[in-house]
DNA sequence: CATGAATGAGTGTTCATTCAT
DNA sequence: CATGAATGAACACTCATTCAT
């Protein structure tokens, strides 16, 4: 019978998981309608909390898309990348399994909204921008280039230019990526082809078109 | 005969060559900024007019930035495809060719910006997103597969998928045109590399994977 | 061959009936819309004119106004008074000619709405309704009055208040505008008595309510 | 125990006083102003809150003018009806009964400038002068027509028309009621006079015109 | 005189942010 | 810690008024 028995407001359920449920609304709602359509009191409203609730955790809005960024760019890459390390056929095989991990682990999911929506506000925000450039397309393309690299050492592919051809393989995922959080979502279905085959179909071009 | 009676504007009241000087204004913001942060009254004054007047030749925002859309998307696309149908080299050539020319044509010119600014507020504007892919994302890849039909038709091309293969021509350009509107102006532009390189480059790989 | 010959600008069609064109068209809006929604660019487009020319007659929206009320309210009084005085017949019928006569001078034509008009607007303009008050009011309660004093002179009539009197004859008549310009237009029909009918009615409750 | 713990109010949030007070100072100032002179922030100064808080109870103006009818024109007819069923005297008596107390409950509160402020912005909103017609005016007139009935089959009053005769008691009323908040505030007072002196006078004309 | 393009102060409405409870 | 009522700066849009032609 002490005085926190007196205290009505027992209802201190996972208190820290608030940032948590917040980021996760915010993710969401920014992906969804962008950073100037969504509106704090939605996220908090998504995260079962109130307006006021949101700004104890986060000083800003501004803040709080920062933090969504920060939290839902970096290290999806690295685990890939170890389980990559550890193929051992052939590099046309190895891109492809690149590119389709790449996808089924990143571009398919929830989290690659951030990947257009960083696209969307990089003018408003470079250096969110610059931190997605370091943080994720530089390693991207570092990997990329090191299986080429491995392809031309074995004499599967002709000496390309890493840089260029790297691009090559990155871009026509990336665009799939935005046009999957932009275009198609607006579109009939029947115009938007299936992102799986075409990244078999565009590695096999790519392929050939490397092949000695 | 001094300078001022060279100049034609003075102070005169020129209605006729107003709405294009706004649409200009519109467009260099709207690619900058964004929709919802660009104000209307920023633009008129870049127009050199007071807000009142933009309401005179628009009559909302939202209009003000359809005008923008088919003033500076729709009308460029046309042209390129009529010069591509005089041509007469091999499909690879020509395939290089529309390439390089919708990027000198628009990838690379201010216009383009709107391309990434549609991505960018698809899910605000769906029919705007809509618009885009009727009348500009559908005609051009129906272009590039009319090239790729001609290739294999005579024999230079493998008979291949035409609808993923055109995405394999387009997504990279569209790429590279929304990098350049986003990440681009945010990072070292070591980490960058030329348009036309990189066009050429991926005609190459491409015309390399196609070939019989 | 002066100079006057030289000005291009021959169309001088009416120029003196600008401003009662523009007082009409003035006088429909005004009634219709009141005075805060309607827009002197309707009112000149309905009188034919360009905004500018408007205020070449009128320097501003309530200088306009001010100029229907006073062009619209007096003076209808004066004939039908002159008319009255002409009239034998006993006081119940003359006060029933008074009713029915101002009716379908004034009450069932459109410079009624001026009085309506007013007062809506009599909290904005005071200075308008004191001048309707003393041009209109008080000079058609006299002529009540009068027709009263001539009836209990004669007999006819109970010896009562004049000015209370003249305010049971005068009151159902403005009742009657006013709803006309109102509620009339928005509601069923069925729900709206017929005017002259309803003088008639009034006038015969008044006169038995008077009689000795 | 000093004065200012009996005030209630000091800086507290309290959400439920606000509608209350919104809709009076709405009340004050539309019928003082009219509906379009009438500014929401004015509203919202005048009691005591910013205009934001306005909208936080109010989804637009229209809805807060909307609230303002609802709140003081339906609520006060009803009652007055009730306490006119229990009355038991003749039907003259009860006709000015009737009368005056409409008057005292209604007439003569500042919640009858609704009803002259419907009257002057109908145009602008037929809805609202339908709602008004329906739930105060058709209501008002088949009470009267009640007691006249009722004045009739006990032969007190001759067999008259019920809807013309219920204009003749309405009509009056509702002048002296539009008067009161248009004309009168604007006229030298001695031109004006006492509604109650004059509804007992009409009354008393009425009933000697009905009288069998 | 007449025009109509141009103006800019003014208003309704939204929403990130604050703070008393 | 959490709430949600309150704020006020910001913005799209209107319209009476001006003035160069």
């Amino acid at each position: 019978m002490d005085a926190t028995d007196l205290n009505p407001h027992k209802r201190e359920r996972r208190k820290e998981a608030r940032p948590g449920e917040l980021l996760e609304a915010a993710l969401d709602l920014f992906v969804d309608k962008g950073f100037a359509a969504t509106r704090v009191e939605e996220v908090a409203a998504h995260a079962g909390v109130s307006k006021g609730t949101l700004f104890l955790y986060f000083p800003s809005k501004l803040e709080l898309f920062k933090a969504v960024v920060r939290e839902n760019v970096v290290r999806q890459q690295t685990e890939g990348a170890q389980e990559l390390a550890r193929f051992e056929g052939p590099a046309s095989a190895m891109l492809a399994l690149l590119m389709l991990e790449w996808w089924r682990r990143y571009g398919a999911t929830k989290a690659s909204g951030i990947s257009k929506l960083i696209m969307s506000e990089a003018h408003n925000f470079p250096e969110l921008a610059q931190f997605y450039q370091e943080e994720v397309v530089s390693p991207g393309l570092a990997l990329v280039r090191m299986v080429l690299q491995r392809g031309i050492d074995q004499g599967e592919f002709r000496p390309v230019d890493l840089d260029l051809t790297a691009h090559s393989v990155i871009a026509p995922l990336l665009f799939l990526m935005t046009w999957r959080h932009s275009m198609a979502p607006c579109c009939p279905s029947s115009q938007n082809i299936d992102p799986e085959t075409f990244i078999r179909h565009h590695a096999d071009l790519l392929v050939r078109g490397l092949s000695t």
